[in-house]
DNA sequence: CTGAAAGCGCTTACAG
DNA sequence: CTGAAAGCGCTTACAG
């Protein structure tokens, strides 16, 4: 079956493929007979028309396409955030194309290459490591995007991300006002903004109890890490002399991993080890003792990226900064004294 | 800054359109001048020149382009998929949409009408209950797709699957095998044929054994289901009179909702009761019993789904059903008696 | 109220 | 070895 286009369309009813373009895209309304819109209307569905997006992209460049990149779509933060900005997305008339960089800068400017080939509108990203100059390269072009997730202090641009700082810093205060002295970090090792603010506010909570933090508290695992070097650096915050009493757990990936290990041994959660974790995810559900955590508002900064984004597409090209609080969701794991 | 294009680029060099886009196509290789063929890539690098997709597909009626649609991106099992297919169609040099049905037909056709505005070249999908009509449409235009996971038994085309009632029937066996005799069903209550599938193994497992299977050992819950009816189910099924001493998990899902509330009892697992999953997934690595569970061959899928599709679109028209096995993964869960 | 015509950025059969 | 020209399926400023 040969696809139907407007002058197939314009040949059945005797009209101009103009008339017709006009009538399907209800421009002209009441400056055309009503009896040949009627009509037009009529064929075209009959022959099942559908408008060539391709087509119509090429006239007016404009894809109505936006690219999003995540970090990692196998993690369930990432495809959660896919799910929200294509819905969000959608309800404006828009496409979205995604791709995971799996925090690697070469598969990133692969992607942002692909998208720009298809000719995207617009793009949001979470940049891995060492991307900056292809963002750069984005401004260079005028192409509008956003930054989601994380973002480079030294780069102007859009972004919508959480106070890292002050969320991990909430979190170790936590740990230390519900009983515990030796507070653990168990976090990525990666030159990323957000994680070193992560890490940033975790000392400064010591420093502001009055704790002098020590080294070997300090777990920094590769960002592409697997299960077992995670289990190990959990191993070694539990063991051996001045062992933690406490840790915070830099994200959902780390945690799951982190908590098998635990699972394995005698320790118990939280009497001799209180846990907090960077974001949630059902992975965690059946661990036995209900964990606390920080929630970022995933749905919140999906959305606000896509809107920022869309305004920037239909050219109102103020940059906006959108940094959001996150809340401390306290469960059993982190709590060792009741007062 | 402006888009460059192939026009550019020939005013530049002093050559025409054409020639432009042999040399950057290595069309015609050999009978070019090297000289002005060197020339050409040198200020299409120097011009930062690339090629417009949108463009191209229009000429060429073709868009490397193909869609996916899965039944619910929140669930792993959905996201892996669209990981390998989005792989593989990336090495033939074809990009990706995705879409998510959440197992809902109207949300479904909506996807498919946005992918063929799109121009896709073909489709993958795992159609939702009652999306017959779609396929047949999809049919009757020509448009190459292949179904993924799951199929209709009355609709002849492309599709990659497992065999779910030996796979059902294998791990219901299994666990009589390992001393379990009122072995229950805890799966979707939906037209789709899979899941029929998976309850006739079930059956049939019973039966050949010898036990005569009773109505209260199956439970149905809501393919779009909360967390408290699958626990509600659950609990019904190991309380009361006649409780079962064994389960198999219709998905993923699930056995997250249901090991959750079995964590919550007093149970023992695989003393008191024995459990065989479909698919696995992080979330239920946490779980203190290692869970058995059914494993399908995911990527082998997504890839042979994809290659067929792209047989397809190059024009093999020949019709391919793929049933893959399915192997069962033994751990702890399910081991009640060591032969 | 309606249509002829130009043009978006490519590709390619054809001619020289 | 190279180019003029047609055309993919739309949209829209312009003219009547």
């Amino acid at each position: 079956m040969k696809k139907v286009s407007l002058k197939d369309i314009a040949r059945e009813v005797g009209v101009s493929i103009a008339l017709v373009s006009y009538v399907l895209n209800n421009k002209r309304e009441g400056r055309i007979s009503k009896q040949i819109a009627a009509r037009i209307k009529e064929v075209a569905r009959k022959l099942n028309y559908r408008t060539n997006q391709i087509a119509r992209s090429l006239k007016i460049s404009k894809t109505f396409t936006l690219g999003l990149i995540v970090a990692d779509i196998s993690n369930p933060f990432s495809s959660a955030m896919a799910r929200i900005v294509e819905d969000e997305a959608d309800r404006h008339g828009y496409t979205v194309l995604f791709g995971s960089s799996d925090e690697n800068a070469t598969k990133f400017k692969k992607l942002i290459d692909t998208f720009l080939n298809r000719q995207v509108d617009g793009l949001i990203v979470s940049p891995p490591a060492d991307s900056e100059d292809q963002l750069l390269m984005l401004q260079q072009m005028d192409l509008p995007f956003v930054l989601l997730d994380r973002y480079f202090p030294t780069i102007k641009t859009n972004y919508v991300a959480i106070n890292n700082y002050q969320a991990a810093k909430n979190a170790v205060s936590h740990l230390i006002e519900k009983g515990s002295r030796q507070v653990g970090l168990l976090s990525f090792n990666s030159t990323l903004y957000h994680l070193k603010e992560r890490k940033r506010g975790y000392l400064s909570a010591l420093k502001e109890n009055g704790i002098t933090s020590k080294k070997r508290w300090i777990k920094e695992v590769d960002i592409f890490t697997n299960k077992e070097e995670t289990e190990k650096a959990m191993a070694e915050l539990i063991k051996g002399p001045d062992p933690v009493d406490a840790v915070l757990f830099g994200s959902n990936v780390i945690a799951g991993h982190a908590l098998h290990y635990i699972n394995s041994t005698a320790i118990r959660v939280p009497e001799e080890l209180a846990i907090v974790s960077f974001d949630e995810t059902d992975a965690l559900d059946l661990f036995y003792s209900p964990l606390s955590y920080i929630r970022q508002p995933l749905t919140e900064m999906g959305r606000q990226a896509t809107r920022i984004l869309l305004d920037c597409v239909e050219h109102n090209n103020k940059v906006s900064h959108i940094e959001m609080e996150t809340t401390l969701v306290v469960r059993a794991s982190s709590v060792r004294r009741t007062e």
